[in-house]
DNA sequence: CGTCAAACGGGACGGGGTTCCGTTTGACGA
DNA sequence: TCGTCAAACGGAACCCCGTCCCGTTTGACG
């Protein structure tokens, strides 16, 4: 558990340990069902701990949201340099890249819309996933220009912010397929014209 | 006006007509400052009336936006056909009028973000948007099909939803222009591989 | 085992959407 | 012009939800 080494450095109670467990299972499975922006109540009922405690252990609901998903936003974010390493081109990399984001946003409930919300208690999670993937996405982005196969001048928060918008309610309504859209989105990078 | 051979056929009190043409009023301006989503008692506040009056005239949030907007989305549609027939090409024609649309959606505070909205209380404002301006989409799209220019087997809902979803969050927060995202996802309808 | 700060839980508060109900008012016929 | 009455009104009441407060509990440590 990556957890124990940040708690280590200061002793806690153990009820207090305990809690932030029950309340990181509690909330990654009410977001399955509920989404991310569930009633903060359900989270607490689920772990069996009262409403203030959530709040003690998350400020905000973006720590909550950071917490449950840090893994896979790390996980996401070394994969950029591997593709990198790994794919003929630098474009393909970047296609394969976004394909892992976009699997990753549209299997979180409501985590796409939450990301681009303007809620100002939503800025920790903005500015995390931005300070941990924009700059990996700048790589796959700059490697691809330099071998000239991309002619457009996103920047890599627009391209993201982009692909993250088109995740917006993916996993609802049918005949909207995200993943399509992105492919479109990702395609039209080759040409300005 | 359009409204009165609507209300023509059943006299309606003569305070119930003010009182409607205030709140598209107030509706309107309040919608410019704080969005669609401002909260009823600043709409009703504004158009001097109590709260049950806005809901006795417009039913859900979703009737009152449609009947504010509904001007502009009929230029929107009325102006697909024209385009096909003015444009070079229908390729052309598509991209100018979603252009159009973009132009329609990012002037409007929050309204791209509530179209996508899985809230029940909006599926009004999403059957309105999808009844009346995916017929004209789709009749670009397939023009344009049709002439070759285009290669993906996207209908027009799910580019629709796309270019709707790229316009999320446009108007704030600097350094995303969805106007050049949109730009990229039509240049990605032109090549498949 | 005693002490006490950390941690807790649930109720209180505030804001926003929606509904209810007693009051007002415009339309219309006498 | 005036009386009648249903349409329409306004704002208070209600409910849900996020957030905060405060009296109580409990784990750590000497």
């Amino acid at each position: 558990m990556s957890d124990d080494d940040q708690r280590a450095r200061r002793p806690r109670r153990a009820d207090a340990r305990r809690n932030e467990g029950a309340l990181l299972d509690a909330a990654a499975a009410v977001f399955v069902t509920s989404g991310v922006e569930a009633p903060v109540r359900d989270i607490a009922a689920r772990a069996g701990v009262g409403t203030a405690t959530i709040y003690r252990h998350f400020p905000t609901r973006a720590d909550l949201i950071i917490a449950v998903y840090r893994h896979q936003v790390e996980a996401c974010a070394e994969a950029g340099p591997e593709l990198l390493a790994s794919c003929p081109t630098p474009y393909t990399a970047l296609a394969r890249w976004i394909d892992l984001f976009v699997d990753f946003l549209v299997t979180k409930h409501g985590l796409a819309g939450v990301l681009q919300s303007d809620d100002a208690g939503f800025q920790n999670l903005h500015a995390y996933f931005v300070d941990r993937l924009v700059p990996v996405c700048t790589r796959l982005l700059d490697a691809a220009t330099e071998a000239g196969e991309i002619r457009t001048g996103l920047t890599a928060l627009e391209l993201m912010r982009g692909v993250g918008n088109l995740c917006i309610g993916a996993e609802r309504s049918v005949g909207y397929d995200a993943r399509r859209l992105v492919e479109v989105l990702v395609a039209g990078l080759r040409r300005t014209d």
